[in-house]
DNA sequence: ATCGCCCGAATTGCATGCAGTTCGGGTTGT
DNA sequence: ACAACCCGAACTGCATGCAATTCGGGCGAT
């Protein structure tokens, strides 16, 4: 649908592996994993019908995304960013996704035009199923929007952030009510279409930054859903050299 | 001497990787290993002291940076990256070292600011060394100072696309003449210490982009070294759907 | 009860083996 | 000479096996 989607060129090497990671990628930004669900090399390989060899090497590719945290000897896990993270993350993405749209501006062509139009009216189709799916769909324009750049590091870049993000707003947003405003989306088609470049980016700017606001409600320590969010901070420098004594019991 | 360096908490699995990783990255920014260069899985095994299976997971993690390229049944290669695809990674690395600045104008700390004038003393003092040598001190610059942001993404980000830049200088500036030129670098420092955002983020652009535009000379199809290079935006589409039909002799 | 410890089961880290593909150079036909 | 062909060597794709480490539940001490 999205026209020679996402067979990048980088990395991906054999299709089994790109496969289990767009599995994976799916479930994980559609919240039906979790962060920090684990991911037992063997039940994957077991669940795609290949060997703990390919698993690994998705859970690697994965975890150069972003999406997974490896840790040596340990489960991997779905990734559960800090907050800061997660702040930091949309601050780069804003910048890139300018940047995607300050290069469309203008330049699009009719089948193009077309395109983005149809993703948008399947988002507003999906206004009323699963929020998962609208989020999909959400930052899946957003990559849409990169693809047509044909620039695959730019794709590779906002597809990695996107994604980041989209698993991010799953968990420090709680009552996320329709994301993307799906109008913000129409008025960046039509700023494109138009060629006005400081409006496009102005828009795109104002569009990624509200998501953010709006989902990363504070830093407020009492933000995560428990202890352990409240922790993880702390169990994050940690990681290298141990400082803080946690109590055994809390030590999952 | 960068203080707690690059072990990013991102991939770098075990170190056994990570530390090939490094090795590899380093030759190929240094221009030990030249676009388009082989690396044999077993021979990379040996070389290192591992087995394939390691060192084929080091490429992978490679790959998914950009820095080599991966075919399916095929000899992994150093990447030889279009005009095109320099010319983006340039401008996405504008815009990403633009914010590392904005984050980082008035903030630095005394002994980050050591740090900082230290290297590039260390910078000046390779001068007449090898060119190979000063083009990764100057990269290091710039990771050195997203280093300094704390954000891991921004990090990673940043590295991999100075890398990749580092990369593409040495495929398409024949002559660079201290390449990133130290005093911008200084300047930068200073701004950077002044607090003067505008000032700082005006001069990182225009610093980067004088480099990519001094480097990347002219879109003239006659620029590559030889038909190799010429050829290398056929022989690209071609990876998935073979359209050209390339005389055996120089199919390599 | 709660905490700490200990041990079998589960899991990862890594090397190796086998099958399928590509590579490259020598040979043959023109 | 020149190109196409062919075949052994080289290489990758992937699964599996073994050692080392972690996991987690039960047991004893407080």
């Amino acid at each position: 649908m999205a026209g020679r989607a996402d067979t990048s060129k980088t990395a991906e090497s054999s299709d089994k592996v790109s496969v289990i990671c767009r599995a994976l990628r799916r479930a994980i930004i559609e919240q039906a994993l979790e962060p920090g669900a684990k991911l037992p090399e063997d039940s994957l390989g077991e669940r795609f019908g290949v060997s703990r060899t390919i698993a690994r090497h998705a859970l690697g590719q994965l975890a150069s995304e972003g999406l997974v945290e490896l840790r040596r000897n340990r489960i991997a896990v779905v990734a559960t960013p800090s907050w800061q993270e997660a702040r930091d993350a949309f601050d780069i993405r804003i910048e890139l996704e300018r940047l995607v749209v300050r290069q469309l501006a203008g330049k699009l062509t009719k089948p193009q035009i077309a395109e983005l139009t149809a993703h948008v009216d399947a988002e507003d189709r999906a206004r009323d199923g699963t929020d998962a799916v609208s989020i999909r769909l959400a930052t899946e324009f957003h990559i849409l929007l990169a693809h047509m750049t044909n620039s695959p590091i730019l794709v590779r870049y906002v597809s990695e952030v996107a994604y980041r993000c989209c698993l991010t707003l799953s968990l420090y947003s709680r009552p996320h009510s329709s994301e993307c405003a799906i109008n913000e989306h129409r008025a960046i088609i039509a700023a494109l279409v138009k060629g006005d470049v400081d409006k496009v980016m102005g828009l795109m700017h104002s569009h990624l930054d509200s998501v953010a606001t709006r989902a990363l409600v504070a830093p407020s320590p009492q933000r995560g859903r428990d202890l352990l969010d409240i922790l993880a901070p702390y169990a994050d420098e940690a990681s290298g050299d141990r400082v803080v004594k946690l109590p055994k019991a809390m030590r999952r």
